[in-house]
DNA sequence: CAGAAATTTGACCAGTTGGAAAAAACGTTA
DNA sequence: TAACGTTTTTTCCAACTGGTCAAATTTCTG
């Protein structure tokens, strides 16, 4: 059992004592130490999303960061430090357009700008997506609270609000966790599939055209299916 | 520069001659090996579809085999020769139903079929769903041929029979190669994204008939859309 | 059963991995 | 500029990794 070692930069509250020792102010962090964390995470965003946690190698990430081993260890001590980091904000983010379903407004402009958003996301931050993707695939063993906490309330508030919509009679009455799990699977595929959607579509097709063609055949979709009326 | 190591066990033809030496005859596979293959695939397929292939270890998956580590790599000479194999295996299981979409059929039966078809495959073979997910995540270096050459042609086949739906107005003009992904990333979400639909269900609906449940939401939705007639 | 072939094991190896320690270089400020 | 805190580099390590090899064991076949 390796005794807990304290060292300096700790990023955030471990078992060791956060407001236990008291022994000298946290000291507001420098200009340089908020750069090299900011490029750390960028490189390892980069790095995780590819080859998921196990996958990924601290050299990986220093080397696509620009500097040493050691020297990116200074700044996130383990390697788990900056996965968490990385999950922590990327969740935020990623179920911001979620939150963002107004309980008052109408379904349809509703539900078509929560589409627009997601797709937007996929589009705009395919790596992130990817990290998500790939700690689900590994069984979430490091969110799987949050999964069951936070992100379940927040379904289940949202889940609230359509059925209000399906009662007014507004939309057609089905299941709203199913329509949530499918906006969320047809909208990250774009991200988490790119390679397949890309060779797919062939040279042609496959440009940044293919976020345009997704929204609209999205909405038509969810909003008319495929049955002429 | 190692020399070419000439194996006993070979199990497909590598840079090594396949042809060249008929020095003996192949000799054909005993019955221990074909189990013992058949138990490394098995355990193969545990550990990549978590993992990834940089993720995984051999030494993993000779545990998961209920083996040592020389004794796996007596069957499969390199851990690349595992994944492989599964690879292709997995792609030809993979694209069976839409392979099996009828060009004469109708479209409603047909979408419909296939979509239960697939979602079928999500249920029974979720490990087949993630090892190829975690493939796409990591960009598909390992079979970009493939999806440029096969799953492409096989696509571009299926759309123009979704075409012909479209033109006899069977069913609403729309992108027929977005449609495709769209069944893609719905059916295969409940295996890729299992932890998260069953965190978000809970406990009380996040049992076995939450394939029941995503059958006829989905049904619904590619049919007939949200909004009422 | 003997002999040959197939299978399994244990010891080993070189390269990689996450991480520690200490010293050197740098920056800031009294 | 001296002193101190911050940052970076060098060196190092033990555990793990993919893979080899020869010897031991088991299984098959005549």
């Amino acid at each position: 059992m390796p005794p807990i070692k304290v060292k300096m930069l700790e990023t955030e509250g471990g078992k060791g004592g956060a407001k236990a020792a008291p022994s000298r102010k946290p000291r507001a962090q420098t200009r340089i130490q908020r750069e090299k964390q900011e490029v750390i995470l960028e490189a390892a965003l980069d790095v995780f999303s590819r080859e998921g946690f196990r996958g990924a190698t601290i050299d990986q990430i220093a080397e696509a960061a620009g500097m040493s081993k050691p020297n990116l260890l200074y700044y996130f001590p383990r390697k788990e430090e900056i996965y968490k980091r990385l999950m922590t904000s990327m969740l935020d983010v990623w179920l911001q357009p979620l939150r963002e379903i107004d309980s008052v407004g109408d379904p349809v402009p509703e539900l078509r700008s929560y589409l627009r958003r997601k797709l937007e996301m996929s589009r705009d931050y395919p790596r992130q997506s990817r990290l998500f993707a790939n700690e689900m695939l590994q069984g979430g063993p490091r969110v799987l609270d949050v999964l069951q906490g936070d992100l379940k309330a927040l379904v289940d508030e949202k889940v609230r609000v359509i059925e209000t919509w399906m009662t007014a009679g507004k939309i057609v009455r089905t299941d709203p966790y199913h329509l949530i799990f499918s906006i969320w699977a047809t909208t990250q595929h774009y991200a988490d599939f790119d390679v397949q959607v890309r060779a797919v579509l062939g040279r042609d097709r496959g440009g940044d055209g293919r976020f345009e063609d997704a929204a609209r055949f999205l909405e038509n979709l969810f909003l008319h299916g495929l049955l002429p009326k």
